[in-house]
DNA sequence: ATTTGTTATAACCTTAGTTGTTACAACGTA
DNA sequence: TACGTTGTAACAACTAAGGTTATAACAAAT
């Protein structure tokens, strides 16, 4: 299975916060425009990402800002903090294999540090990567719209 | 959401294989009690493993073997071979971003290669691992055990 | 103090995907 | 032909994601 749209969903937010935040009020509604889908949704997501610290969310007058520079906040971060895997784990192992058969026994032992190895080359390429950069991707492509 | 079971069954299905082949008929029942799960759900892999050209079945008489040495199935082939993510992307991207937004009508040009070089990065690891390094581990395993 | 617009959160619904199960036809060998 | 097996389809159970509605808590403006 892919993982959750939640991450992309999340960047989307971010990106958004980043572009209007000195000239509209970034609430729920107008981010859940702009990503197409439900206000609650991005609501869930503000409350994570300000869990991580990296926004402010105003109660009452409404309102989402940045608290860091996006160069400080990389696609792991998001991802992480969105948490969208469970239980940290990328793969999903089978859960009944046989302790009777010297395969079954032993097919932990010989898969695990395998899956955390490819999973820790997935993270690590995703902390290589800053929000900074997409939003320098972003600003380019504007520019050759006009 | 994690990478689908079907990935580790499909490696125990074929170190299976591999141990067994010598000694034993390995039918989809056989496989099925070590990998602790329906015959059919074995059988399904052994038809997908069978078209990448890792083993031959045999209808009738029953049985798996394997057409190549561990040495050289790799992780990547058998996640590409019982095929774990849906249309080729580990990224669920949401669906309805708003093109009369700036950030919006960006977003996909601003994150696809970046989440494309988080993709190849772990397929890239995948391809670093072969069966005959999980075989290893295994043997050892058991040699500890005795 | 009341109104207004917002966030926070819980409950629920729908849909889709995975895994497992049953059933049966096709097959090959004895 | 009988037997054990593979191939496949149909379906059921479970889980998770995403969306929706409703409501309470909140803060500022009036």
């Amino acid at each position: 299975m892919q993982i959750s749209s939640r991450l992309t969903m999340a960047v989307h937010t971010l990106l958004c916060i980043a572009y209007f935040e000195k000239t509209e009020k970034v609430t729920s509604n107008f981010i859940a425009a702009s990503v197409g889908t439900n206000p609650v949704i991005i609501r869930n997501l503000l409350t994570q990402l300000k869990a991580a610290d990296f926004i402010d969310v105003k109660r009452g007058t409404g309102g989402a800002a940045l608290k860091r520079d996006l160069q400080d906040i990389s696609l792991y971060d998001v991802y992480h903090a969105v948490d969208c895997i469970p239980s940290d784990s990328l793969f999903h192992f089978h859960e009944h294999p046989s302790p009777q058969c010297p395969v079954g026994k032993t097919i932990h032992l010989s898969l695990d540090d395998k899956l955390s190895q490819v999973q820790m080359a997935m993270e690590e390429q995703m902390r290589r990567i800053s929000l900074a950069d997409m939003a320098g991707t972003m600003e380019q492509a504007l520019c050759k719209q006009r």
